[in-house]
DNA sequence: CATGAATGAGAGTTCATTCAT
DNA sequence: GATGAATGAACTCTCATTCAT
């Protein structure tokens, strides 16, 4: 039984650390220029170790995707805790461009990024994505209930804070902010977050 | 004369069905999976063909990106009669989603595609950019002069509207608004132009 | 009759230059990296034709295999009329190896290049080149009635003498005398020529 | 342990033919007009399998150049140990164009081929090169000290006997002896030093 | 379990050559 | 006579994937 957990436990780490490399390498390179032996230099393994724990390079892919999802989740129930509603909207928004600006190889994966293959469409795993943006509804039901977002549909409301740190994130994501100074963008980022709250 | 004439004619379109071919495909399958063949098979012609009109690939794609630039300002400028400063910031933001929804591929090749090659990073063409975003600061600023934004610094105003919008754009762009019906997509846009509007 | 002598002349004209800017081009870059294009370029002529002149690009190759004999054999003739026969000799290899530095073009096509098509085999045009090579033993032949190359066979003179300034000639249009002075080579050379001389 | 040897020996076979195949090639058809294709054809591998040897093209070639002048120095140095000066350089030049004679590959590679990429002319590889023809220059000197090359200088004396016997050696390999029968050929080189050596 | 060797398909690009105008 | 447009075949090189060991 020992022998047996330990060799699934070595199987765990070892795809547990050609995810890792190949997240990395993806989020680097972007998804086409990654190669299957980068990975294998990365982890210090053969190509053909790979094809032992994943079927192709579009799996890893998708295992990846699922794991941004998962992480991304636990990420933004994190704030949950925070009373005040508007208080727990801005971290909630704040924890949102983090993640984005912490993985940005998940998050590219997970919102931006043309899926690789045309089987697993969105349906598979778009219920993930489902459960927090039901989540950031939530929230905004909570703060309309203490009186915020006075005679604004829910919907309305709920797309607007998702684009617009969707948007913030985005373009951190896929450089487009290149011409502002590193320093700048976290304040920036405050800054819009605060301003949005304006409209609240 | 005449001769001369269709000739320039015939070079120039066959310079466009190039580019609108390869326009389709970037958007369609992102910068890496469109191949020289793939352009060459969709407006039937050899390979080789295509370098008779464009050096390169890439050439290719930065002529695309130029246009973009050219066509999107255009547009921006196109609210620039709108006397009431909020009036117009509101036309401003619904030109800007409306170029994306119109030609997705030419916004997703200007903010969205990862560029090729390093070299050619923003220095050389983010100028072109820079001009909207210049427009979009003189509004605000003439929004401020009226009273509007009471306290809230330009740069970050003019940073959460561009994000807001952007985030709007790129969810349409790249299908991440799959899960709404088509037909709610433009309303929760306007309705969100709206509810941004109650931080001014 | 004046029409058809000026078109005659027109198209030897163009003949004449199209050989020229092959022959530099084959020179400076070697056969196989000098295009159509290059060729075409450098006349001011479109790609087509050149096609008008000669049937394809190894015609142009073998044309001037011909003009390079012709030529040679006129720079050899010119130092006929030297009365000493060891004088001659001496003027004969000098001649032989300002050839090839004048133009190292036709030199290497004539004695290093590999032909470019199988058909045209050394059959075909050694004739002009064996006519220099008879001259040379007719030099050889006079020296020894003079007095010289005592003891020595005929054959063995010629070749000798040959393979000598073939040496100089070759290592010299193949830039392999790059690790000396440009200035000391032809000094050099006429150094070597007066060492050989020694034999005689 | 066998195991890892055999790899290694396995190895070691390929590489070497692939250059072989490729010497041949290079020497038939010159430098530009051998594929990858070619070369993977004549060991009756895929192309692919090449690259797995060798980083590319030119490193082939300049695998082949270095051990063609490593193989022509051992052999210009087994005539180092006869005594006599003036046989020792007799037997020099016969060693040199023995070399040729025998691999005429290895020499054309060496000595007449346009070397690919001006990058990495001379400087990289000359070194090679200098080491024999140093040891020409101290084969003379010492003749010179025995009493013979009356008069001549050092250099002039060195590059004179090496373009003889260049002269000879490529005259062979580039097949412009054609006119000769095959048999008086090696006679014709004998009597060639012999004479030579009436200057010294 | 891990590997190194091998490959087929395909990438961007170039070029001699043809041909309608 | 001259051209510009077009092409097919070829080039070097890369890579995901397979498989015997």
């Amino acid at each position: 039984m020992g022998v047996k957990e330990r060799k699934e436990r070595q199987k765990t780490e070892m795809r547990e650390a050609i995810l890792n490399a190949a997240l990395k390498l993806f989020s680097d390179e972007g998804y086409d220029n990654v190669t299957m032996r980068k990975i294998a230099d990365k982890i210090e393994y053969s190509v053909g170790t790979i094809y032992l724990y994943y079927k192709d390079k579009s799996e890893i892919f998708f295992e990846l995707h699922n794991r941004g999802f998962a992480e991304f989740y636990k990420k933004q129930l994190s704030v949950q805790h925070i009373k005040d509603p508007i208080e727990r909207l801005y971290a909630h928004g704040e924890a949102y461009v983090q993640f984005a600006m912490e993985y940005p190889e998940y998050y590219d994966v997970m919102f931006i990024s043309r899926t690789p293959s045309k089987e697993l469409k969105k349906n598979d795993h778009w219920i993930e994505g489902e459960r927090t943006y039901d989540l950031l509804k939530l929230n905004i039901k909570q703060a309309m209930e203490a009186g915020h977002f006075k005679g604004v549909d829910l919907e309305v409301a709920a797309f607007s804070l998702w684009s617009f740190v969707h948007g913030m994130a985005s373009l951190y994501v896929r450089e487009r902010l290149m011409m502002m100074p590193t320093e700048f963008i976290k304040p920036l980022i405050q800054g819009a977050l605060q301003f949005l709250s304006r409209a609240y």
